[in-house]
DNA sequence: ACCTGAACACCGTTCAAGT
DNA sequence: ACCTGAACACCGTTCAAGT
């Protein structure tokens, strides 16, 4: 890459992460050039998709996801290792505004940039799934894509302002229902 | 109103009941006032949002829903009357695609035309889980805000493309845990 | 090779001007 | 009293023209 466009390429995933932080994963692509006094084409010439810009900035994070989820796999308590990983994942969501959505359209897209990473994220959850069920610490009807479906209404429900107040009492009620706990 | 006015109105609202069941309740205003070859400042002389809009078009529904709901508060078994109406819920936002975000910011927003209905949804679910509760046939520890989320959730999911195939069994996973039934 | 930004096709919403 | 649609301030995305 040539120096110019390298410099354009840090300086815009530096503004990029920014913005989004303070505005959301939704900001409009124009917002982001303009904080960045680039050109939109510039943009678009780096980032061709508003998922590939997601993608590059938050590998690590979702690296991290499976990095936590593969340690926990060694972890002592099937249970709490699945409970702990869903924990992660609904805080990930919040902390990435609006990071929801597009993931969603992503995991049925297989040419979305954001593809894999969701389909790496749905397996870890399901292999923490399965280990747990194996432990019989988990309810044993339950497949790696409900799971996955659950997860994604809770972080669903954690980003409309409405629930704030409700969201770790909900959290424990669905999670009691995939521990299959009795109170 | 005037004759003109009261015709364009009804025309209006017929026209966007017809794209809205095709494109969603997130459908263009402009294409609204497009297809009803009507000047878009007309759409908004009458319906000055698009809650107002919505909320006209839906009101007979929701007055359905409230209606089925006081039916059911005499229905002999408690619990299935309360998973009846959780199932005609989600089939009504199911009905009207695009419906529930819309519903979501309507209920903590006072002024929005959509408040009033969103209210009486959630206190007529209310209603029925505390006459399950009293009967025993669902869990105590769960109240009206919490049942509206869980609804909610459920609607979310289901208004997912890739979560379609298991939108019962969830609905199934999420009405034992309101239930509290061990299978 | 890369950048720019005008251009195109859209939005939501308002409001002066017309009937 | 009501209707119209241009006007304003935005979008996402592309691509000819410039460096």
């Amino acid at each position: 890459m040539r120096a110019d466009a390298r410099k354009n390429y840090d300086h815009l995933l530096a503004v990029a992460q920014k913005v989004l932080q303070e505005q959301g994963a939704d900001v409009s692509m124009r917002d982001i050039a303009r904080q960045a006094d680039v050109g939109v084409g510039t943009l678009y010439r780096h980032f061709p998709t508003r998922e590939a810009l997601l993608e590059t900035l938050l590998r690590s994070s979702f690296d991290d996801l499976a990095a936590k989820a593969a340690a926990l796999e060694n972890d002592a308590a099937a249970d709490q290792a699945l409970v702990a990983w869903l924990a992660d994942i609904i805080g990930f969501t919040h902390e990435h505004r609006g990071i929801l959505a597009p993931m969603m359209s992503a995991i049925e897209d297989p040419d979305s940039a954001l593809h894999d990473a969701c389909v790496r994220l749905k397996a870890a959850g399901a292999s923490l799934l399965r280990r747990a069920q194996s432990a019989g610490l988990a309810r044993a009807d339950l497949d790696g894509a409900e799971l996955f479906d659950l997860i994604a209404a809770l972080a669903w429900l954690r980003e409309q302002p409405a629930h704030a107040a409700r969201s770790e009492r909900l959290f424990s009620i669905v999670r009691d229902t995939i521990l299959r706990v009795d109170r």
